[in-house]
DNA sequence: CGAGCCGTTGAGGGGATTCAAGCTCAGTGG
DNA sequence: CCACTGAGCTTGAATCCCCTCAACGGCTCG
């Protein structure tokens, strides 16, 4: 059988996934990102592509997982229950990143997973990722390579985040959300509750710490929920507190 | 070619890592559980088996890692040094558990890896599992499985370690260090500074709460850096705390 | 316009840190 | 044999940072 030039496959109307992939900015840096033309035309019928608004719910601690994710833009938050019964956020993700790998195990999911901002995912059922993988050395590397982010992260959090007075938690999580900024330098400024559950200081403290760097012009509030950074002072302001 | 029963080609002596591996105790649940008789004799000859000390460095953060290890008894701690130059205990790994993970992806070690107690190690060069991973499925099933095994003890802790009074931080950790216990039911009981170090506490303050600790009869300590937990007591005092 | 959510600010108290001193114990050498 | 030493652990006292409790303001929405 005659395979037909990409081009034109992925502007193939009968397989309109095709055109949302072809076009999909993270690309690069996706999952499929892994995958030639070919294998890309066959899944486009399996993948959704669901948008969700700020607060709501990707995945459930405990579910029976069958997909992972791809995030096209926006943040995720993962967050779970202590044993002393309060809520911790104990890891984000951001552009590009997979979300959901314990599906592949057939594991439920170990954390609730909830949108930050307007979510644009990408819906990966467990099977596709099964059977893709068996053909295709590179895309489980891809795979590895998720999770061992994914660890790192983690990893960071508990060093950079967990520790130190909270007026550096603070700038070191603004750090972390600049990685996340939009095209117009906006970064998503967390609500003060779910900064406490981040950062492990109460509400208080995160608005009197925020409050103040407002105030010496490290950031800009742009309500809802936003905010642009000074870059340089931002920098600045890290550099003394590290230095104390 | 005929092949040998599995009892005498694992007794073999022209396979001297042969007798190690079949008689090891951690096999069940190692990584090369995965794998049957016939595959575990070509691999014998390229696994060393480390024997490390206390406070020895299994690898370095920022070494091109050439090998993944198991651990076959001991404790091992990943720490790194927080931009504030603090060093921080990010995880631990135990019997069972796969480290270093990172070399697979040909990635430079995210941690410093440093031996808790001594320490049996199994050495497993990077391409002897890329090697096995073409041929055998279930072998990279369960790589993957040991990465979502790591994700979620780097968040567990986030969760559970990095939060609330020092009191229960400690509770959470000798609970932790519980699953952990040798044979005679001991735990290892790690130095005060590097219990500040896991805990994100002073030197002082994990000494003050371990002595009460002692006074309470929730521990006995037993030099050098061992412990007998009394269960039910410590049990009950989580509960208290969590109460609070 | 009142209700509710979110953020902010103040005052007071508490728990961890800081600073300091003394303790135990193993190793060393006179 | 014992004084000496240094590392690790413990304890005390004072300080400080964050938490708790409380009140208030801005905003959205019914």
């Amino acid at each position: 059988m005659l395979m037909k030039p990409i081009a034109l496959l992925l502007q193939d109307p009968s397989h309109p996934q095709a055109q949302v992939c072809s076009a999909c900015e993270v690309r690069r840096s996706a999952l499929f990102g892994a995958l030639d033309a070919v294998s890309l035309e066959r899944i486009h019928d399996d993948i959704a592509a669901p948008h969700l608004e700020a607060g709501d719910r990707v995945y459930a601690l405990g579910q029976a997982g069958t997909a992972l994710y791809t995030v096209r833009s926006g943040i995720v938050r993962f967050e779970r229950v202590t044993a002393a019964g309060e809520r911790r956020i104990v890891r984000l993700a951001g552009r590009g990143d997979l979300i959901g790998l314990e599906a592949l195990l057939h594991k439920p999911y170990a954390d609730d997973a909830v949108a930050c901002t307007p979510l644009q995912l990408c819906r990966i059922p467990r099977l596709l990722v099964g059977r893709l993988g068996q053909e295709n050395e590179d895309l489980l590397t891809e795979v590895m390579r998720r999770w061992q982010r994914a660890l790192e992260q983690a990893e960071a959090w508990v060093a950079e985040l967990a520790a130190g007075p909270a007026r550096r938690r603070v700038l070191r999580l603004l750090m972390l959300l600049e990685h996340h900024a939009d095209l117009q330098g906006l970064i998503w400024l967390p609500r003060r509750d779910d900064m406490g559950a981040m950062l492990n200081l109460t509400v208080e403290t995160c608005s009197r710490v925020v409050s103040q760097m407002r105030r010496e012009g490290i950031l800009e509030i742009l309500p809802p929920s936003q905010a642009r950074l000074d870059g340089a002072r931002l920098a600045a302001a890290a550099q003394t507190q590290d230095a104390s």
